[in-house]
DNA sequence: TGCATTTGCTAAATGGTTTTAGCAAGGAAC
DNA sequence: GTTCCTTGCTAAAACCATTTAGCAAATGCA
């Protein structure tokens, strides 16, 4: 369809030089000593060809692809969880690196293989990131180049960068604080396993104590708890219907989006209006939260951040192990009162 | 981290063969000479040492690089349209493929970029993913691999994966209609632009194109056709509201999900019950579809079997020209009456 | 036995880039 | 007039797998 790659080679035959030469200039070396009328002629040369390194006779030479991995469990588990792949992405773009997108489904041999595929392509870092999981398993097989835990932890690799979320549940409590909100106060989802850190992780439960943090700062005290396995819509609505038929609860905290829409079908049921006979506040800032009326303000989860970062710290240098935080904003839309003044 | 990487040269050693005995015996060379003594040499020392072949060598010398490019104006604009990747990711991994996935914001400078960027890392083919818009901009820069284009189309690349709207608007009517509904129909989203065939461009067209045929040969038609330019949640509320101060329809058909769950908002507010008072269908199975209560009953864009044959024609020889329609199927749930006897 | 063919394997070239080692010419220092 | 730097450049090796061309031994055929 096209003529032949143009190689190093052609660029250095046009400029009349050796290949070492238009090598040492394109890529940019400092130290060379090679003149000025030389780097001009080799500049030109390529620019007329449209010269283009072959990023796989480099790899083969460098051991560098120019290129990381982005091995998922889930690739979107949400449009906005798919935020973690775009900020990877735009990180990418941004330092002319290209992500190889893995999916594994959570199964280990998938995930096995999708290591062995990144590797095989001399990959340059590995970003393993979770959707769903919060600890991710493992299959044991050496990584041999640097690794990224992304919104997920394990052992092995101490490299992670997660939300804030203990500061994002005192966020959450706040808001509703600052709005007026201080007195029969329920908690939608909450389950008493997860707090331990038997389940999804830490990371939930993190939210929780900050949460409980925040409520206890500032004196306050959950009228309910409403607990669930599932944080689906249908829990927050079937949670919520049941809450209704004895209380009047006059602000919900649930623990998602998806919950709090549930919490929005029963109590348009019930006739209530959101924010005047309950507030709502929720985390993650899904999608759902714009769509529904009145907007939900929520705890946003930093997802486009976070993949940016993930794919930073393996460009730039020695990974810094530890957990890298990254805070979690409020989304103020209108299922909370105006501020208290 | 890890000791030197395994080469061929090794388990050529090892095997106490030539490296070329040992690669023709790897790639499973059909007419090779070689003794079943050397296959089983061969492959035990590979086993041992758990070599494997280093794709950047490959890539250079057979110009094949087991890995496929995706690039998309958007990753994901819904959890439902990141199928379209799921879908590719699965077949790629089926073929021991790998999937550079480069997203592009719709934007010439970084389609540009994300081109270049995957020719030189030596793909095998290109797809070229639609999430938005259906008629690709492409900038006018070769691509030298076979090149489909994914939920979009473009003159210049002839093949394409399509859902196959027009039988999807005929199904939508028939599941009214079948349900006894034919009668106060109004249609919404509608744009007569749309039609046209000038925006959106044809594939949005051929589902309103299959949405009349099947009404004219069913006999029925619209009381009313509410149109909008943009299809979110908002317009949908709007839109219905409106209708449902002057009219009582006893159907809606709403031209995507959002629309339908805006519907749902005002139907609410209206105090009107699903599907008792009115009847609602729509397009695209998005993830909201599922959250409805009643659940939505909705004609699913196929975008996770879209992917996947977008994958399969690239790697299975020669590209077919011509469009891959690929069938949209109806998703019952509670949004219209049981079927009518 | 002599010649051709088949069998079983290997040497060496190839792909495109980077990098090491070093050459030739000119100038400076002694 | 040597010796020693410096400057400006290049030859060739290296990276690793695939592939072409071909070699030596064994076998088949007459």
């Amino acid at each position: 369809m096209q003529k032949k790659r143009v190689t190093l080679a052609d660029v250095a035959r046009l400029a009349g030089l050796s290949p070492t030469a238009a090598s040492m200039i394109l890529t940019g070396r400092p130290d060379t000593r090679l003149s000025a009328e030389a780097h001009a002629k080799v500049h030109a040369a390529a620019a007329e060809l449209g010269y283009r390194p072959n990023v796989a006779a480099r790899a083969l030479r460098t051991d560098q692809s120019r290129s990381i991995a982005f091995i998922s469990d889930y690739v979107a588990t949400t449009r906005f969880a798919s935020g973690l792949i775009r900020g990877a992405l735009a990180a990418a773009d941004a330092a002319r690196n290209v992500l190889l997108v893995l999916e594994t489904g959570g199964e280990p041999a998938r995930t096995l293989r999708a290591i062995e595929a990144a590797l095989d392509r001399q990959v340059d870092g590995v970003i393993l990131a979770a959707m769903r999981a919060r600890e991710v398993f493992l299959p044991d097989i050496a990584i041999s180049v640097p690794t990224v835990m992304l919104n997920g932890t394990n052992a092995r690799f101490p490299t992670s960068v997660l939300p804030d979320e203990f500061e994002g549940g005192r966020s959450a409590v706040r808001l509703l604080a600052e709005a007026g909100i201080t007195d029969r106060l329920v908690l939608v989802g909450h389950n008493p396993d997860e707090e331990r850190g038997q389940f999804r992780s830490e990371t939930i439960s993190r939210r929780l104590a900050g949460i409980r943090s925040e409520m206890s700062a500032r004196g306050m005290a959950f009228a309910a708890e409403l607990s669930s396995w599932d944080w689906e819509v249908s829990n927050g609505y079937d949670l919520v219907r049941r809450l209704l038929r004895k209380d009047r609860p006059r602000g919900l905290l649930c623990l998602n989006d998806r919950l709090a829409f549930g919490a929005y079908q029963a109590l348009g049921e019930a006739r209530l209006s959101i924010p005047g006979d309950v507030a709502l506040v929720s985390f993650d800032n899904d999608e759902l939260a714009s769509y529904l009326r009145p907007g939900l303000t929520t705890i946003a989860l930093p997802h486009q951040k976070m993949g940016q970062l993930a794919v930073e710290l393996l460009l730039n240098g020695p990974l810094a192990a530890g957990e890298h935080l990254v805070p979690m904003s409020a989304v103020s839309r209108g299922s909370i009162p105006a501020a208290h003044p």
